[in-house]
DNA sequence: TCTCCTTTTCTAGCACCGCTAGGAATACGA
DNA sequence: TCGTATTCCTAGCGGTGCTAGAAAAGGAGA
């Protein structure tokens, strides 16, 4: 029964191909041009062997989006545990974060514009897209003062959200970047 | 020549029923619902007539926007020039801009995450658009302390505009809206 | 090696989208 | 009432996500 076990095996290389593909299409030119003639033709399959894998387009751009969220809270846990201290380890947080959003849009937008299909803040949501959060909870904890700490890390985490995609959509001018994200970081730091 | 009054005021009459139709539209089914075909039955006439007004579909999009701009603008307006004092101005203001968001989601899509072709934060945006943003301003002004007044405002519009984002997007609970709302002006009006 | 059967893959097509060319219908001025 | 100018619609283009059914490929047994 070793061509079974092969047989799976490729099975699951291609689905990664997929999933690469339409993270690297959409990094270069958009959501938009992620069309599934166009993603098929990219890994020389034909359309109806996307939907052998996912049940569509959205689950493909939901699995590009959970691979982003692991690799967001890696680098998130990372700027965190490499502080020294608190308001250092939220500086290098919302700087990571920002930096992750900046450097890779398309999947930031796929984590959390699109794919509403992905469950959130409720008891099954996956645990990878647990774990950023969890990383935003243990870096405004020590600072959290009279404040609920999960209240604070959401509201924390949208005062991020909102200077990227205002940003990124040209409602705030790129110049001014790290000043709003300093002015951010001294009144969640307080 | 009153005839072409007549036909100019016809026009103009039109003009404002397709932005409606959109709009109502949007609202009550979503942005994705809002075809030219269907919007063509909407109004009762054919699908070339739309671009006989606007340019296509993303110009109809831009026009609702823009009607949602001089809306929100006031709403702001009497939110901040109604408190009697700055902080608590600065949670009006907030209210008022977290409640536009929460009534009219899909106004305030157009507005902040699709219609790219509106110009922001630069010489040539629009007054209307600058008339929210200059409410913004003045509203975190007598707060700013040492921030630059412009960045301070552009900051706080990012929290607000990330926390209705992502709650509705179920990013994030929305019974704890109010908290983090207030953690937000807690934080800014600080 | 040949046949049968299962699994995989592709061709072709559906209904929809935004948008437009060109002709039909209408309303106007004389 | 007639010719003209304008308005409006029918029909169609190339694209989208998605799918049914045919074709091809692979493996097991004779």
């Amino acid at each position: 029964m070793t061509t079974q076990a092969r047989r799976r095996r490729e099975q699951a290389d291609r689905e990664k191909l997929i999933i690469k593909a339409a993270r690297d299409l959409a990094e270069a030119e958009g959501w938009d041009a992620v069309t599934t003639r166009r993603l098929a033709a990219e890994i020389e399959y034909s359309q109806p062997v996307l939907y052998s894998h996912f049940k569509g387009k959205d689950a493909i751009m939901a699995a590009v989006a959970t691979e982003g969220f692991t690799d967001l809270a890696a680098e998130l846990h990372t700027a965190r545990t490499s502080a020294p201290e608190a308001r250092l380890a939220l500086t290098a947080v919302g700087a990571a974060y920002a930096a992750f959003a900046d450097r890779r849009p398309a999947v930031y937008d796929a984590m959390f514009t699109h794919a509403v299909d992905l469950t959130f803040a409720s008891p099954e949501t996956p645990a990878i897209l647990q774990a950023g959060f969890t990383e935003l909870l243990e870096t405004v904890r020590p600072l959290a003062g009279d404040d609920d700490v999960a209240a604070l890390a959401e509201t924390f985490w949208s005062g991020l959200h909102g200077l990227v995609t205002l940003m990124r959509n040209g409602r705030l001018r790129r110049e001014d970047h790290d000043k709003r994200l300093a002015i951010l970081f001294g009144r969640f730091a307080a």
